[in-house]
DNA sequence: GTAAGATTCAAACGAACGTTTAATTGACGC
DNA sequence: GCGTCAATTAAACGTTCGTTTGAATCTTAC
């Protein structure tokens, strides 16, 4: 008898306001970035009052924070259910990295499929996210992220053992850029050469093409650090 | 004679404003991002009037243009150079792979190297304009971009006569996201872990680094999209 | 039915934005 | 020395921004 109130005109319920805010917000944020996101084009678009978001959530950050937060918690805490899940079935093995890679993908890959749940709109605005500069964006995504990515890393860890930790590190930022890049793209796909619209928009073809990508990277040789400038300054050399 | 009257001071030579409010730019929109840079910040910093950016650039998104193209026109025609000549000092062989990527990093580590030409703000900027939601900025790299993107994966598909050409597109745009998110990443490795700043700053390290790690990638096995749903829905299922 | 509280609304706030204008300044060829 | 033109300057343009306000409206419980 409490979701019968909640109806679709305004006046019924502040939740569905709430909401629909929130759903507007993550497909302009997603467009046109966070700064070029006016409020008064999002609150329009929401069909709901100007002042609503300042009612509702604060101030514009605050908006921007509730819309990552809404999706992004759920989504990190499956990922470490599943990421502890399969290294409970594994043990007392270490998980393989292509398994640790699946428990990173497949909640993303659910969160996209769920138009429920924002689908694809939200990893693209995640992947925008991950490069804006705007300092609150920065140290919200790092907060949110850091027990997740260190849970990720331990267990990388224990699937790599011969990888130094930093040089761990390393590759793990590069999955990451490959990642948050290829799902902000949405066309930017254009930059790089001639992808059909249905090839780039199938987030699912798009992640099984990535991970064995990825996995072969992580299994990489040890960069030559010894000779660091040497060949790389031979080359500059014969410039000029 | 002409170099010696261009001074420090106002009034004397207008190339010395121009150059001003570039380098500024560089520095801020690096630091900011295009739409929370504002102009009177900018020229306040560079020591310039407000309409010197108008007067000499026309509007906002044609300074940025300006200070894209700078750097970014002879970083990409020095590429297509080395690759050519490393590609006919290999003839009648195709170039390798990890050659054809020093082509790619040479000419960046030699930009990030050289203050006169930017240092590393300019890279960081270009990395952060790749995943700028802004049209304009998207329309202008495709089009920097498209003859030596179209270049290097000529070369790459030389090198790689048994990938698809549809697998090497996707693979050259993982690189590139990876490439760019790593040089955008100013205080964005805080996300990831524990590296020193010593260690993020030095770009040598860094792409020496990635290189291993985008080799591998490159020739990792092809992906097998026969069964795209089976496994992940299985994955999926087990959770609900 | 009415009081209390939550929500919506129109309107306005002051500040900051990109851009334009008109006057001023300096350099340079004649 | 004077006219020409490029460059700089201070001021203002009109617009848009995020946020706040106070009244109006709806919901809810008694």
């Amino acid at each position: 008898m409490e979701a019968k109130v909640i109806a679709i005109g305004a006046h019924r319920g502040g939740a569905a306001t709430k909401e629909r805010i929130l759903d507007t917000a993550e497909a302009l944020f997603m467009e046109h970035g966070f700064e070029a996101t006016s409020l008064r084009s999002l609150t329009a678009a929401a069909g709901v009052n100007l002042a609503a978001v300042n009612y509702h959530f604060g101030t514009k950050e605050e908006l921007f924070e509730a819309v990552l937060t809404r999706r992004l918690d759920p989504m990190n805490q499956e990922r470490v259910e599943l990421l502890d899940r399969l290294e409970r079935k594994a043990a007392p093995d270490p998980l393989s990295c292509d398994r640790i890679l699946m428990a990173l993908f497949v909640p993303a890959l659910r969160l996209a499929r769920d138009p429920a749940r924002g689908g694809k709109n939200f990893l693209r605005l995640l992947g925008r996210a991950y490069a804006d500069p705007a300092p609150f964006i920065r140290h919200f995504l790092s907060e949110q992220y850091a027990v997740t990515i260190a849970r990720f890393k331990a267990a990388f860890g224990r699937a790599l053992p011969h990888l130094p930790r930093k040089e761990l590190s390393w590759r793990l930022h590069f999955i990451m850029g490959a990642l948050s890049y290829t799902l902000a793209g949405t066309d930017a796909h254009k930059i790089i050469s001639e992808l059909s619209p249905r090839e780039t928009n199938n987030d699912e073809i798009l992640l099984r093409r990535l991970a064995p990508f990825l996995l072969a990277g992580l299994n990489a040789p040890l960069p030559d650090l010894s000779e660091v400038t040497r060949e790389v300054d031979g080359a500059l050399a014969r410039k000029r």
